[in-house]
RNA sequence: GCCGGGAUGGCGAAAUUGGCAGACGCAGCGGACUUAAAAUCCGCAGGUCCGAAAGGACUGUGGGGGUUCGAUUCCCCCUCCCGGCACCA
């Protein structure tokens, strides 16, 4: 990857130490930034550090993925958690011998790089790469195990000519397509604005310039086509959270209904249609309710309105006013929460069912983008439609009345709008007497049959549109001809590079527009002239394929090579937050979908594992600079070192959950470093037998240690595999040494000479320990490793196993509860049968004077957990 | 409004299958070391009450009810907080 070459390798200012005393090696005090440098030297020295194994390698497979981060110039504490865990994970998986695969790349196309050119006149992609720079030396400081030899850059060529690629072949297959769309524009800047950008209703360059919505020509990708396949395999993804695909599931938002054409009447003026032609289509879930319906409703921006309205000043007024209204509402972020208005067009449809002539209206509370921008309006079967005819006064009619459970009863007019499924049809002409459900059947096949309307399925899930008015994206590589219209540009001429020193800085359309040699192209297919297309893709392309980059990054040919990305594929374990639920990952999904059918790949989904971290808060609030309440990972790791700042991200909540930052937490962290790296000067010692030491062998206390270290290695190897609630991975290596130092201390004041069991013993604990440690915090635990004399990786060192005959406790404590409350406790063995736990029990005499002189009902006994005495 | 998630000491949290609530850590208090401090090491610690103490009683996981020998955990109702979606026809 040659432009990577460009980018200055990371320099790191590792804080060394000034006291020079301390380069002695054991320094009985833990100094993080001494044992840090060291390490983060002799890891930088080696490129080949972390490299994935290829893709022929016998091993397993495992492929450790977190998303991507925006170039910013600064990591924020957030990544830091993503990385930390996911860091955690692919060093455990190392240590089991898996192949493992763990990348990091540059999400780094986008708006940020053109405002951060705008404010400080620096070119775009200089901006981005030296934030890239910036943040990768940080990410290196941190010690995350990241294969660089395959980083991927999107915003250089190399990368998104495969995004041109894969536009292309969207075109061929008829899934890339251009139509008008509504966009935000500025006239004073005179360009196309991002939602995001427009504040109450105002440029947010220009605060009293109202943002107009323009009709632009866009490209839109057909993600629809696969709406349904998106759906249905959200079913397959049982390693992902059930909150993201609930959340997955609701934006498709698949709604069954009915399609079902009114016609508008023209019987008295038949001065004709307009170019929208004289049918409305409705869509509606509820067709049984079709003879109930007293007026059709269309959205403001409904195409038959604009043609009402064309010769009547009035309606188009008010039809301005309630498309404002709209907006307004939707920029509000409350469309559910709009007074309901609206204005009769003087026009009359017709009900194909009875031939019925009712109102048309438009109201502000239908949307254009759902459905078809009409309904049938049935206000005694639902809640708006209701509401909407209570205010106009229009006719309510009942058509549905509940079943009775009682065939004797008399079926009572029900409060309205009345809008349960269950129910019979009334005033309903054929269909009368027949049940809803029953009655959407053969009213939709009757509709199809008459050719007036059809069962139909909607999506709420839109066609994507990925036209962006911007510089700072991948040239949508398409040509304008005046001879030969649309023409793309042909593939062996890709990349369509993207021109740099273009200016910016100023308004008025788009940015490559203005770049004349850009413009100005030849059409392929006639060698005439031809006009570039000026728009850059949206940047969620960029993110919705580069996993499989990672598996061949530098190829030349092709996006990737199959067979290689048929190895590492789908990604083992995915991680990143929960805002990326919806559009990234229904992307990405979308994505591998249409790869799998032009048959690059033969996956379905791209990851079978999910895992979504919470975020870091502080004080109570998401950190922001606005509240001041920012924590620098930079401070963190000059303060405390990195291993700290990793180590408690892990160990202040449960990965899922957000994280409450503590700066007293953080202290607490370093301390159990340091209780670590002081215990190992003490007592390091070359770990010479690689069989685990008998029991027999040890003294009791002797014995409680080796206990508590085959209780750690399960907890901790157990989390990696489960639940992943690294925090209580973290207390029970505190607590395994916590114990150490009670041993120690109790060792000590026995005798001063230790036996060559408890020697043999202690070197096996810290061997352990040492290797419990490496996920977590990989610079100290590289550091101890080489203070006890291992030679090997630690990196590749078998992660420990557990033996659980050594784990079990051979004695238990357990209580003793009289109707369930806690009288008291007896010792017993482990394996105690029930009748012995319980006559011990009995037998106890506290136990007895609170049973004395009443009557046992019940004794509950639960095998290590428990005795309940029920008494009267 | 709908869909998720959550509420446990002064704070972050733990309790993995209905079985000792508060592991581990922070902050706090006491002690050791020190001329002193920092650092370190050891110990105490949910609340209320009784007791000189050892110890004991009661109470306690947002609120109310239920199931159970036993509920932080299961069921019903309610309150508040966070996130997502929202006139989706």
């Amino acid at each position: 990857m040659p432009q990577q070459d460009k980018l200055q390798e990371a320099t790191i200012t590792a804080n060394t130490n000034q006291h020079s005393e301390s380069d002695r090696p054991h320094d009985n005090r833990y100094n993080p930034q001494r044992v840090e440098s060291k390490w983060f030297e002799r890891w930088q020295s080696d490129p080949q550090l972390y490299a994935a194994e290829e893709a022929n390698s016998s091993k397993k497979k495992y492929y450790v993925l977190e998303m991507l981060p925006y170039p910013s110039g600064v990591l924020h504490m957030g990544h830091v958690r993503n990385y930390a865990i996911g860091d955690a994970l692919a060093r455990y998986m190392w240590m089991n011998g898996y192949n493992v695969l763990h990348p990091m790349g540059w999400d780094s196309f986008g708006l940020p790089a053109e405002n951060a050119a705008i404010q400080n006149n620096t070119p775009p992609r200089q901006w981005t790469l030296g934030n890239i720079t910036k943040m990768k030396a940080q990410m290196k400081r941190l010690g995350f195990a990241y294969d660089w030899s395959r980083e991927i850059t999107t915003c250089l060529p190399d990368y998104y000519r495969w995004n041109q690629w894969f536009f292309l072949k969207f075109y061929e297959k008829g899934l890339a397509y251009r139509k008008k769309s509504k966009v935000n524009w500025c006239p004073q800047c005179a360009t196309v604005l991002a939602n995001e950008q427009v504040v109450d209703g105002c440029c947010w360059r220009h605060e009293d310039t109202l943002v107009e919505q323009r009709e632009l020509e866009q490209w839109f990708l057909r993600i629809t086509k696969y709406a349904d396949e998106l759906l249905r395999d959200l079913e397959k993804l049982s390693g992902w959270p059930e909150k993201v695909r609930i959340m997955q599931r609701n934006w498709i938002g698949r709604s069954e209904g009915t399609l079902v054409d009114f016609k508008l009447d023209y019987a008295e003026d038949r001065s004709g249609f307009g170019p929208a032609g004289g049918t409305i289509s409705v869509f509606t879930t509820r067709v049984d309710t079709i003879f109930g319906a007293t007026s059709v409703q269309l959205a403001p921006q409904h195409p038959i309105v604009a043609d009402l309205a064309a010769s009547n000043a009035d309606l188009r007024a008010k039809v301005d006013q309630l498309i404002a209204e709209q907006r307004k509402a939707k920029e509000a972020g409350d469309i559910g929460e709009i007074e309901k208005h609206g204005v009769p067009t003087g026009r009359y449809a017709i009900n194909p069912f009875n031939g019925e002539k009712v109102p048309v209206w438009v109201a502000n509370y239908i949307l254009m983008d759902y459905g078809t921008g009409a309904i049938m309006s049935v206000p005694a079967h639902d809640e708006r439609d209701y509401e909407f005819a209570k205010k106009y006064k229009l006719e309510i009619r009942l058509v549905v009345l509940p079943i009775s459970n009682d065939p004797e009863e008399t079926v009572t007019e029900p409060p309205l709008p009345f809008v349960a499924h269950e129910g019979m049809l009334i005033n309903s002409g054929p269909y009368s007497g027949v049940e809803c459900a029953d009655a959407i059947k053969k009213m939709s096949a009757h509709a199809e049959e008459k050719g007036f309307g059809k069962a139909s399925i909607t999506y709420r899930l839109k066609d994507w549109g990925i036209s962006r008015q911007r510089y700072w994206g991948t040239p949508i590589p398409m040509l304008y001809c005046e001879k030969d219209g649309i023409v793309p540009v042909p593939e062996k001429d890709l990349p369509v590079i993207l021109p740099e020193n273009v200016d910016i800085t100023l308004v008025g359309g788009s940015p490559l527009g203005r770049v004349s040699e850009f413009v100005n192209g030849t059409c392929p297919k006639c060698g005439g002239p031809a006009r570039r297309e000026t728009d850059t893709m949206d940047t969620f392309i960029d993110s919705s394929w580069y996993f499989y980059r990672y598996t061949d990054a530098h190829n030349d040919r092709a996006p990737f090579d199959s067979k290689t990305a048929q190895y590492w594929f789908p990604i083992d374990q995915y991680i990143g937050g929960v805002e990326h639920a919806i559009l990234h990952l229904i992307y990405s999904r979308f994505w591998t979908k249409f790869m799998r059918d032009l048959g690059l790949i033969t996956n379905d989904e791209p990851a079978e594992r999910l895992f979504t971290q919470g975020m870091v808060i502080k004080d109570g609030a998401k950190m922001s600079k606005s509240l001041g309440n920012v924590v620098s990972p930079d401070e963190m790791v000059a303060r405390y070192g990195a291993d700290a700042a990793r180590l408690y991200s892990l160990f202040a909540a449960p990965p899922d959950r957000d994280l409450d930052w503590q700066d007293s937490g953080i202290e607490g962290i370093q301390r159990f470093l340091g209780r670590i790296y002081r215990f190992l000067v003490r007592n390091a010692a070359p770990y010479a037998s690689v069989e685990t030491l008998p029991a027999s062998s040890l003294s009791p206390a002797e014995r409680q240690i080796q206990r508590k270290l085959h209780q750690t290695i399960k907890r901790v190897s157990d989390d990696f595999q489960g639940r992943w609630h690294f925090n209580t991975c973290i207390s029970a290596i505190m607590e395994l040494v916590n114990a150490l130092y009670a041993y120690e201390e109790s060792a000590t004041s026995e005798s001063q000479t230790r036996s060559s069991a408890s020697a043999a013993l202690l070197a096996e604990v810290q061997r352990n320990l040492v290797l419990l440690l490496a996920p977590f915090a990989p610079y100290l635990a590289h550091e101890l490793w080489e203070m006890l004399g291992e030679k090997g990786s630690l990196l590749k060192a078998a992660w420990p196993k557990y033996d659980a005959a050594l784990a079990k406790e051979e004695e238990l404590e357990i209580p003793v509860q009289i109707n369930g409350k806690l009288r008291g406790r007896i010792t017993v063995l482990a394996d105690a049968p029930e009748s012995v736990v319980i006559d011990r029990a009995l037998a106890d005499e506290k136990l007895q004077a609170a049973i004395a002189g009443k009557q046992i009902v019940k004794k509950i006994f639960v095998p290590g957990k428990l005795v309940n005495i029920v008494v009267k």
